[in-house]
DNA sequence: CCAAAACCTAGGGTTTACCCTAACCTATTC
DNA sequence: GAATAGGTTAGGGTAAACCCTAGGTTTTGG
């Protein structure tokens, strides 16, 4: 008896090779494909497959919000997530809400049908990579802070002007400050940022959308 | 006649997910799928086919500079970038290093096998939403147009550093050369971008998808 | 095949960024 | 109404970045 395999992605890229991926095994049989999320709950109304893959960032819905839903309306459906995101706040928002895998989106198809064949006989089967990602990130990594460090005025002025490439001494004419000064709110946003030099500041702040 | 392409994206999942989708139509013959870009530029040596789905985030290379690269060698071969960034400066690099065409991930069967079509033809095809992108930045910054400056390898060695936070010695270190040759390659690239400071530099790179 | 251009290399000297420390001011709290 | 905490202001000293110049090597083009 094959393992009935129902599909959740709304880009249509994705579905066509996942759905490609694991019609080259007989053990599986891909029930059925969806691209809207309401289009899903109502194929699960009417049959149920035994595993669902599903993608978390969904255009007019929430994957993590929806595995949730699905999970305590459905408990013996196992649920794969498969995303793009590797932060540990995904994975482990997934896992606690009743996904028993996490794969990336570049998992190959022998990690593909291996999840699936691990999460349907009831075990939990994360890859290496993100077992790496989450035990990271249990260990307290003083890693990339995912989080946007909040800025005080001062410290946002002084920002914007190193952005557009004042130094410190142009900065503090502006301000009608010290050098010193300056360099102690630079200072501060080295920290609050986590970043050794400008290099790191300037690329933080940008991928933070607080520059532009 | 049907219309000859490969495809080269280090996801399995989606080179799946395009060679799945193109075989259903009688006019496209996938002749190549490549998942390292080392095979593809061997297989373009012995058979080159029509159109080249290309990836922009390889795992080894940078897909922009490939598109250049293949564009010069093959002039013939019209490339179909295909990518997840929607980033108006993605989109420009890609189209001036030669690519006819720029999809996201989220494209359907059909708007895919258009765009392989127009290419085929000799046309440019861009979605309409990749061309709102594209419009709304236009209007949005009357800016003096930012031209990617042509780097070295040593510069691009060096920014590359530069932006992982790494200090003029630590690099001179790496590349096993004195610090001030480092610092010559750095006043260059400050000299390339037009810019005054570290600052600037990291801005512009990111501006121009140089660097993440 | 030779000249021109572009690239990699590097030194001397100046300016700027960064680190550690600390005073002062203003809220908030107990 | 002192104590605590966060913010703005600086100083002294060191490390790093930046400017100008230039020789040697590789690439390019007529």
């Amino acid at each position: 008896m094959a393992i009935s395999v129902g599909i959740l992605d709304d880009h249509e890229m994705i579905l066509e090779g996942l759905a490609t991926m694991l019609s080259q095994t007989q053990e599986i049989e891909v029930t059925g494909c969806w691209t809207h999320h309401a289009n899903c709950l109502e194929a699960l109304e009417k049959q149920r497959p035994n595993v669902l893959l599903l993608d978390i960032n969904l255009k007019n819905a929430n994957g993590i919000e929806l595995c949730a839903e699905l999970s305590n309306t459905y408990p013996d459906l196992q649920i794969v997530a498969v995303s793009n995101y590797n932060e540990s706040s995904f994975i482990k928002n997934m896992l606690r809400n009743g996904a028993k895998s996490y794969l990336l989106k570049n998992t190959s198809k022998d990690e593909l049908i291996t999840a699936i064949r691990k999460v349907h006989s009831g075990e939990r089967y994360l890859p290496r990579t993100v077992e790496n990602i989450l035990l990271e990130d249990s260990l307290g990594t003083p890693k990339p802070k995912t989080s946007i460090p909040k800025l005080t005025r001062r410290e946002k002025e002084v920002l914007q002007f190193i952005s557009e490439e004042y130094t410190n001494g142009e900065i503090a004419d502006k301000l009608f400050v010290s050098i010193k000064t300056v360099e102690s709110h630079r200072t501060n946003l080295l920290s609050k940022f986590g970043v050794k030099n400008t290099a790191g500041l300037i690329k933080s702040a940008m991928n933070a959308g607080l520059i532009s």
